[in-house]
RNA sequence: GGCGUGGUAGCUCAGUUGGCUAGAGCGCAGCACUCAUAAUGCUGAGGUCGGGAGUUCGAGCCUCCCCCACGCUACCA
């Protein structure tokens, strides 16, 4: 692509059911944050997209689980999200919400258009339906035992216990959360996305290239490659629910656009309120081939914005596709994946709250770790040592130093510029270093490699800081205050030039040097340029940085420890009760295909005269009626199993007992409290049939 | 089980199409300096690049096998 002529960079939007915690910012948002005031500082024609994600499932969970509305949690962490954003500095042009009017007609709009195409397909499918509360149920609100692991708590979405992906059909024993009875199946219509027609054209798009003018990085595209190889199916863009962007065709009450065409469409919507409350137009950024388009996600989105949004914008076909996806890793805590069911994150509002002023350091220490080609590590000992070692050694230090200096030789007001020093070879070899940094800077930042733009910035300081210790301002003062201050003006200039380089990453500082100049931030994103007027009044010194104790990092760390611990204690506990039941010794498949299990239903039972614990059963299996024995006598009287499904181990050995023969054995569930349950097929399951 | 991404110095990470003695920051050791929040500057120690085999004049990089971490996905009769 040549120079595009306007950039449309957007951020995923958080989901509304929870703050935001320093992993998101790591990966979607200080990335793009950084990308886009860099623009800014170029002069170039920006947007920058973001907003909360307020529908889906979920929020109507966490809403029940808060005892409240839909509403009320996304307008809570709406403001806690947004606030968060801000108070960080990342600087949207707009950070806007998928529950406004104007996303919802852009949405429906968005579903019609493809409508009318063609480009849905209709199916009909069966989906379990709440009786009670007449309606059908989103995954999330089925729960059931987990297949997997048995965990009697899982989700018919997910199996949170242990991490597998579920469909509601997959649980054992559902039950609906709204009237915690057993749900039925229901038939019911929704629109799919024929993924797999795009597949050809995605194959050459993403994986040869084809139409791309920017290469992708590495990660996405072995993401997007795997996928591609898998093959797409077609997925469902409708949902059965209550909340969210109405499905506009008749008869389709109680549906709703499923995320695919929700989410990612807040984008637009986004852009259009944008442009409303500017005065501008939004459709340029959107549909003109000269635009650059980039999404800063994480990995988890990688799916979503590189295979799906694409399609839907494909066959719209008035839009643009993205340029680039350049999705970050995720960045781990402590040794731990960062999760916020689990409590094992640092969210950003209760940071800026705690340690208030650190914005920077957070933003440094995020940058510095980000997690651009994999997964990368928080800690607060690295917190810390970045903080002491790194923003106030070398960067505050710097600038304290020359502050003082000046302060102290100069009464803080900018000194001459000498030419004998300006033209001195070190300080033309320093000029041609720091113009190659700027170089490296640069390119790091228009190469989403962040992390070596900010250790060029640092170089940069460093070139400061040796700088001064060459010239030794303090020594020479005393035998030739003329050349010292030709040094301490370059020092300043270099000062300015750092808080104009910083601002993309640093913003707070990048104001605060500004301020100690009384000038404001430099117009132009550039190194060397800067020409200060001799004799201007300056600030007093001061620190741009403050170290961190042991304590306060000792004190995060004991928190974690604390939450570590009670995790362990609960899987400890939940171990125990496994190991007290252990398994029994590994059998082939072969030993268990002999048993033959059949379903039954029980047609009388009576007692066994002389016997207290068995009762004779009378169980028809389908094919035949058989009597079968069964030793329950003291937990269900005779007349209660009339009727009872049952599941039959069939081909045991016939054995008499109390002078009864019996033929086979009724299954039973023996709970912890010693109470027996019977074991049956639900559903049509029908006398006879085989079970394996 | 399949696919993807990783496994490089004590720690956090770079290493672009295979090419001099494998790099950076921090930490560590020594030296210099004192304007500076004991901060800065210089020097140095430290790596069989997850393990094994192969291709090549040459492999951190390519091929095969194995181990480990993370993610996705299938199957679960």
């Amino acid at each position: 692509m040549q120079e595009p002529k306007r950039y449309l960079i957007t951020s995923a939007l958080p989901y509304a059911n929870g703050p935001l915690h320093i992993g998101h910012v790591a990966g979607a948002y200080l990335p793009a944050d950084i990308y886009v005031r860099y623009l800014r500082k170029q002069g170039k024609d920006v947007v920058f997209i973001c907003g909360s994600d307020e529908h889906g499932a979920a929020i109507t969970i966490q809403a029940k689980k808060e005892n409240t509305t839909p509403k009320a949690i996304i307008d809570k962490y709406n403001a806690i999200i947004s606030k968060a954003f801000s108070d960080l500095g990342i600087s949207f042009d707009i950070y806007h919400r998928t529950s406004a009017p104007i996303h919802h007609e852009t949405s429906q709009e968005f579903f019609k258009t493809l409508h009318d195409k063609g480009v849905f397909e209709e199916r009909e499918s069966e989906q379990y339906y709440d009786e009670e509360f007449k309606q059908f149920l989103a995954d999330r609100y089925i729960k059931g035992t987990c297949p997997v692991c048995a965990n009697p708590n899982a989700y018919g979405d997910q199996c949170e216990k242990c991490g597998t992906s579920l469909s509601p059909t997959d649980l054992i024993e559902p039950v609906s959360t709204l009237s915690n009875k057993p749900p039925v199946k229901r038939k019911t219509t929704h629109w799919y996305l024929p993924l797999n027609k795009f597949q050809d054209w995605l194959q050459s798009w993403i994986v040869e290239g084809e139409g791309r003018t920017e290469e992708w990085k590495k990660n996405v595209l072995g993401q997007c490659a795997s996928w591609l190889k898998e093959g797409l199916h077609p997925r469902a863009i409708t949902r059965d629910l209550d909340w969210g962007v109405k499905v506009p065709l008749p008869n389709s009450e109680g549906k709703v656009l499923y995320v695919w065409l929700d989410a990612p469409i807040g984008y637009i919507s986004a852009t259009k309120q944008w442009a409303l409350n500017t005065g501008k137009d939004w459709e340029p950024y959107w549909k003109s081939a000269d635009t650059k388009l980039l999404h800063f996600i994480g990995k988890d989105n990688i799916v979503f914005h590189c295979l799906i949004f694409p399609c839907i914008l494909k066959s719209h076909g008035e839009y643009i596709l993205p340029t680039n996806v350049p999705a970050n890793e995720f960045m781990n805590l402590e040794g731990d994946k960062m999760s916020t069911s689990r409590n094992w994150n640092v969210q950003v509002h209760e940071f800026l709250e705690e340690f208030p002023g650190k914005e920077d350091v957070l933003r440094y220490v995020l940058c510095a770790n980000m997690p651009e080609t994999k997964d990368s590590e928080f800690t607060w000992k690295d917190y810390q040592a970045r903080n002491n070692n790194e923003l106030v050694a070398i960067f505050g230090n710097y600038a304290n130093r020359v502050m003082v200096l000046t302060e102290k030789y100069y009464g803080s007001k900018v000194p001459a510029q000498v030419d004998s020093v300006e033209q001195d070879a070190y300080v033309v070899a320093y000029r041609a270093q720091v113009a190659q940094l700027f170089n490296d800077y640069c390119t790091g930042i228009e190469s989403y490699r962040f992390r070596d733009a900010l250790m060029a910035f640092m170089d940069i300081v460093r070139l400061g800081n040796k700088l001064l210790t060459d010239f030794e301002p303090w020594k020479l003062y005393k035998t030739d205050p003329i050349r010292t201050e030709g040094v301490l003006r370059i020092c300043l200039e270099s000062l300015y030039d750092m808080a104009t380089l910083c601002e993309p990453l640093l913003p707070f500082s990048a104001g605060r040097l500004n301020a100690y100049f009384n000038l404001p931030a430099a117009p132009k994103m550039a190194v060397g340029g800067v020409n200060l007027t001799s004799g201007a009044g300056l600030g007093s010194p001061f620190y741009l940085f403050e170290k961190i104790e042991d304590q306060v990092i000792q004190s995060k760390l004991d928190a974690l420890e604390s939450i570590r611990r009670s995790r362990e204690a609960v899987t400890a506990a939940e171990t125990t009760i496994i190991a007290a039941n252990p398994i029994k010794e590994a059998i082939s498949y072969d030993d268990f295909s002999k048993l033959d299990l059949r379903s039954g239903v029980v047609l009388s039972a009576e007692r066994i005269a002389g016997a207290d614990k068995l009762l004779k059963l009378t169980v028809d299996l389908g094919f035949e009626v058989r009597t079968i024995v069964s030793g329950i006598a003291l937990h269900f009287s005779p007349e209660a199993l009339t009727g009872k499904k049952v599941v039959v181990l069939a081909n045991l050995l016939p054995r008499k007992m109390r002078g009864v023969e019996s033929n086979g054995m009724i299954l039973m569930a023996e709970g912890k409290d010693g109470a027996l349950h019977f074991v049956a097929a639900e559903g049509n399951a029908g006398p006879g049939d085989s079970i394996s």
